[in-house]
DNA sequence: ATAGTTCGTTGCACATAACTACTAAGACTT
DNA sequence: AAGTCTTAGTAGTTATGTGCAACGAACTAT
């Protein structure tokens, strides 16, 4: 800080930019990674496809995140955990309908395979569109194909890390499931016993006791996510 | 997006945040991580220590990562390389000055023994704190501990994953300065041949030829860091 | 029972890292 | 000029982690 100069007309002095929240909401679809994108029905960028998103309400949100899970739920009629800051962009280009624009960009993750989310208020159209098919072709509005490009990146290195989508699985989940969910995140193969020594050795899954799943052939033990101990802070 | 009710007048529709910029620049003091700190004059927290920041103002700043710059230059009369945006912070009691505070975060880098930057405009005073004395001790004005803490952190895994801290060096540099800088930051210490034999496996280095540098004893290799192909995006 | 499929584990070759020890080069002392 | 002090830089050895392949276990279907 350190600004002093002006008593208390600070909040009032300069112009403040637009500030929005954009969501971008994955999940898989057929395996594939995929964002939700909504069609813009006005302009500007009418009849393009971008992220969900609203603006910032300061009479109703208590924080970002709250902010976030709000736009979340009036547009999708969803709550979704596992928000994630993503980051923030601005400039004077970014919106035409203010002189200055800010978006604070989430991320949050949906269950693979759920239906598509219901359209909330003010919503023409939703769809689901593989993160692969945005990279090298459909355009979106806004700088939108860069933010699922940042998002896409964050995504797979959190999973290199052992920051597992566990949002876009139930509860408890086989450890297959859970590679392949991994597999379909990073976009490549992962080694069996590899992954699960890894898993192993970190602690990062507790068996569901007595529970198991199987369609047909041998049924699989369930895991659970294990309360990750990010200890002191 | 999809927000398209309102025909153009979204920009005034809602109050927006009192948007800030808020810097953790960081360098090395005698072997130790540390924080710029400046005197805060007015109320709130008058007389308390914080980050240096400063308001967005969208008549000057292009960008969040200008508004950082010149938030940079006007507080501490410098130029500084090496913004990079940590978070977002928002809510309603973040700043008594407004109904709904925003601050967008960056982190700087300093180089190491660099002497105290200028003063700029509407600073008291400035002073490096050792991230150490602030983690358990020293409390700063309103969130900015937890800044400072994510700034500690997000540096740290940087350099694990090998994204070096070049802003605290020079530009030519010898690889045991290279690894006592690593060294500071992460506050442990490191393997010599290890550490440069991944340097060496990954490129990240070229040796600056001819050159050498040594006040006592044998002389050693200068480097610089070699421009990173982030490729293709 | 037998075949078929998935679950889960083990053994081993290989790569990568940490740890120890060494040689090399210049400055200073005598 | 020789010795030694200190730092630069390199090996070589041991531990650890990963990728690959195979195997027994568990269950279904026929």
């Amino acid at each position: 800080m350190a600004d002093a100069a002006s008593p208390k007309t600070d909040s009032s002095k300069y112009p403040m930019p637009f500030t929005r929240i954009e969501v971008v909401l994955m999940t898989l679809v057929d395996g594939n990674l995929a964002v939700l994108l909504a069609r813009r029905a006005q302009a500007p960028y009418a009849g393009k496809w971008a992220l969900p998103g609203g603006v910032l309400r300061i009479d109703l949100d208590g924080s970002l995140e709250e902010a976030a899970a709000r736009v979340v739920r009036e547009r999708l009629a969803t709550d979704l955990p596992d928000l994630k800051q993503l980051c923030a962009v601005g400039g004077p280009t970014r919106d035409p309908r203010a002189p200055w624009g800010l978006s604070i960009v989430y991320r949050a993750l949906s269950l693979s395979g759920s239906t598509l989310p219901t359209a909330g208020k003010r919503i023409e159209e939703l769809r689901w569109a593989p993160v692969e098919s945005l990279a090298k072709g459909i355009s979106l509005a806004f700088d939108h194909n860069t933010l699922v490009a940042r998002a896409t990146d964050a995504m797979r290195e959190d999973v290199e890390e052992h920051d597992l989508p566990y949002g876009l699985l139930p509860a408890h989940f086989t450890l297959t499931e859970l590679q392949q969910t991994c597999e379909a995140v990073l976009g490549h193969a992962l080694d069996k016993s590899s992954f699960r020594r890894r898993l192993n050795d970190r602690d990062l899954l507790e068996p569901v006791d007595g529970e198991k799943r199987g369609g047909a052939f041998r049924p699989a033990q369930l895991y659970q996510r294990r309360a990750r101990l990010r200890s002191l802070r």
